[in-house]
DNA sequence: GCAGTAGTTTGACCTGAATCAATGACGTGT
DNA sequence: ACACGTCATTGATTCAGGTCAAACTACTGC
């Protein structure tokens, strides 16, 4: 296939829906013009992997649309996820040799992918993307160290309130705030129960058993296996706090 | 008191124990005389606290001496350390309103601290400086999600291993390099066995049951409450692993 | 619409760590 | 050198969540 022109090039960048949210957010059209060159598309699949713990650090990305799993492992297999990329999310490590984790899309998903060295060189010259980073990794570093509480000292039913909490959260916000499927109480899980577990620390069974309790108690309705409503918000805001 | 000479406020920060490996490393000597201008050095007993959880976020630092912990808690008081601080790392929320953590003092201590405010313009001014902080909150953002491998996945006896193993790592790296006790496998717990658990999100009695089965096991030696010996390093990285 | 299947729920039981309750020991100050 | 207070250890018991096993149910492809 021929190369685009450079007027679409441009306006890959300029036409996309995450373009006011990731990292490119604050750049000229100058800069936007040069990222667009070193960074393409790349749709996933469902269960499609991007990048593996402990391989070479060879690609960066940002999110596009869709929502991916990023996770660890024991030496055993016990697995743990680590968090959820949500559209506009930042992955992969730069500034670093090896991969710190599994990205796995959960669903269909686009993300925007840089060779990591080009990236670099990149934030390294343009340091208003490199600041737009900074800022989100330390926002990162705070959504994971409020997760270590969650691991460390809370009970099952805490942690499942927590996360749908959570999930509703960033559904909206991940959304381009636009349509009418924008509801704070009204979602889709972008995941398996299993997973739900891993996110979690806890066993699938355990997931199962207190989601049962909370649709007994009318906090949360399901309806087929990922549709959930928030019914009463704040008694999972009370057991999240 | 007298105001320093302008030769004595730069040989404040080039005498500096953690110069060449804290967040200012790559600054050039003019920047490091700026810097030294908006920073001032501040001791801390055991126990005290440098910002807490919620408060506006006032002050950023780097640790000069001495180890810190951050922590959070639920609001029915239960702890969670998400991390220790030592010398030249860096502690606080730039670009943020509100403190994330609790820091606290485990023993005498010795950080450099700035107002955020000021700090925030000189990294905006220097990008050195920046992007020395990206990389750093990114290995912070990694040892973070190892870390939750731990409290996700790993039973009391693994959490220890890990915990012993890092301690001895982190001691070492802390210490300057040169002095005899840079043993990695003879160390003193910089904390209690309270702050222990609440790191490992286990409680004191598990903790102790566990270092007395090491203790049996031949694993390690424990002399006094904390200086701690790892004897069969092989067994405790199986462990951790 | 039906069968097949992966994913989920439910039940029975077990276990690791928490909790409750003494007892013991380190290190501090006198 | 002693006594006190804090911190740590040890023991007995409980319980949340894990494990194992058996249904059940929502989607898939035909």
């Amino acid at each position: 296939m021929e190369a685009p022109a450079p007027e679409d090039e441009l306006n890959f960048c300029q036409a996309c829906t995450v373009r006011n949210r990731a990292i490119c957010a604050d750049l000229e059209t100058y800069e936007i013009a040069l990222l667009n060159k070193i960074g393409r598309r790349r749709r996933l699949e469902a269960g499609e992997s991007l990048m593996w713990e402990g391989d070479d650090a060879v690609y960066v990305a940002n999110v596009v649309s869709g929502v991916l799993k990023l996770s660890t492992q024991t030496s055993d297999g016990r697995e743990q996820i680590l968090g959820l990329a949500y559209p506009s999310d930042f992955l992969g490590r730069p500034f670093g040799n090896t991969s710190p984790y599994n990205a796995e899309a959960l669903c269909e998903t686009v993300v925007c992918v840089f060779r990591r060295t080009d990236f670099e060189r990149f934030a390294l010259d343009h340091s208003r993307l490199e600041h737009k980073l900074l800022e989100r990794t330390l926002s990162e570093l705070d959504r994971t160290r409020r997760w270590m509480l969650l691991l460390g000292r809370m009970n099952a039913e805490e942690r499942l309130a927590a996360l749908l909490l959570e999930i509703g959260a960033r559904s909206v916000a991940a959304g381009c705030g636009n349509s009418a499927d924008a509801d704070i109480d009204r979602f889709e899980l972008p995941m398996s129960r299993q997973q739900i577990a891993d996110i979690l620390g806890l066993t699938i069974e355990t997931v199962s058993r207190q989601l049962t309790k909370m649709r007994e108690d009318g906090i949360i309705e399901i309806r087929g296996r990922r549709k959930v409503t928030i019914c009463k918000r704040g008694v999972l805001e009370k057991l999240a706090a």
